[in-house]
RNA sequence: CGCGGAGUGGAGCAGCCUGGUAGCUCGUCGGGCUCAUAACCCGAAGGUCGUUGGUUCAAAUCCAGCCUCCGCAA
């Protein structure tokens, strides 16, 4: 088919990929490049990188709600638009130009976690599946009709990392299976529930911030869902302390103070406690939490938190 | 020139302001005690203090440049 790809992060890649190799990919929207790290480099998206490698022309428009967005789209004449995590908002008059449509590959079982961060709050909100849902896009966010779901069980220490290279893959796979089905009729399209329907914001990295007033499950949830970005915080000292993995171990005490801090650091919370396994103080390496103790002792008894 | 922290035995840190024999908590190795231990006691090894140059009788420490790592911000 003649499709035009549009998608920006790393997430997209693997969708964009298996399109070169089955289909003809006439042109790629991305978001424009934008400063990155510490020296804000100009740094293009991991999609135009994939595009330009493939020789696929490359379009960066701030906005696609414009006229000259919808001419160049036109001229290219596809048959169907695949999205896959661009970031902008299509405007209805993109929607409804393609005689296939516009189709989403979307990192959630709809209408589950809707919206811009589906893997990370379904690590956060403890879910044991999740999986990606394509669908016909429409209007609303995410609210389009589904065309294939395909399931994955959630591993039970996966980070958000991990578990975002999964679904990478079967986004992709399922996008394929997507596209044939479109192409020989044989899929149909299907209302999502109404029932279930969850959003997963785009994330801040307040939320981030340990709250020990939360169950030890829930904190736990936090890290894994927020690692590798933004990656779940507390301060000590005024200081942020990074905390890249922590388990739930049976303790009690007051949420936030420290029950144990020589060759590991535990913390009480609503209910159970926290271990906290790899962290990195501002300034300083990821490294064991019994690393940190040893150059940065914190007394038990000590109340975190506040 | 966006703001800031940091580079010291294998790990994490102190020492730097107020230059003068390199220290702490661990780890490692050897020995001891113990029914036993991530416990305790004794002992040992291990560092050109990121790098280059400068100041000085003397630099981890003061000054200048460079390299590297990291937090914030995006």
């Amino acid at each position: 088919m003649r499709i035009v790809f549009m998608g920006t992060p790393e997430f997209a890649v693997g969708s964009l990929k298996v399109l070169l190799e089955k289909h003809e990919v006439v042109g790629v929207f991305t978001q424009p490049d934008k400063p990155v790290g510490r020296k804000q480099i100009l740094t293009p998206p991991p999609v135009k990188l994939a595009a330009e490698s493939a020789g696929i022309p490359v379009f960066q428009p701030n906005s696609v709600k414009t006229p000259e967005a919808l001419e160049l789209l036109k001229k290219l004449e596809p048959e169907i638009i695949v999205v896959v995590a661009y970031g902008k908002i299509l405007p209805p008059e993109i929607l409804h130009l393609p005689p296939l449509g516009c189709v989403n590959v979307h990192a959630s079982l709809l209408p589950r976690h809707r919206g811009a961060s589906p893997i990370q709050w379904c690590l956060v909100c403890g879910d044991k599946k999740t999986g990606v849902t394509t669908m016909k896009m429409d209007e609303g966010m995410d609210t389009g009709d589904m065309l294939i779901k395909s399931e994955l069980k959630i591993l039970p220490e996966e980070t958000a990392g991990e578990l975002h290279d999964r679904l990478a893959v079967l986004g992709a796979e399922t996008l394929i299976k997507t596209l044939d089905g479109l192409e020989d009729g044989r899929i149909r399209a299907v209302p999502q529930p109404e029932d279930g329907v969850t959003y997963a914001p785009i994330i801040k990295k307040e939320m981030a911030l340990i709250d020990f007033k939360r169950n030890a499950d829930a904190i736990v949830n936090t890290v894994r869902g927020f690692n590798p970005w933004p990656v779940a915080y507390l301060y000590f000292e005024r200081k942020r302390v990074k905390v890249y993995k922590a388990r739930v171990v049976e303790a009690v005490g007051r949420p936030g103070e420290v029950l144990k801090s020589d060759t590991g650091l535990i913390v009480a919370c609503k209910e159970q406690a926290v271990e906290f396994l790899e962290v990195q103080p501002e300034g300083s390496k990821k490294m064991p939490a019994s690393a940190m103790l040893r150059g940065r002792p914190i007394p038990v008894g000590t109340m975190l938190g506040d």
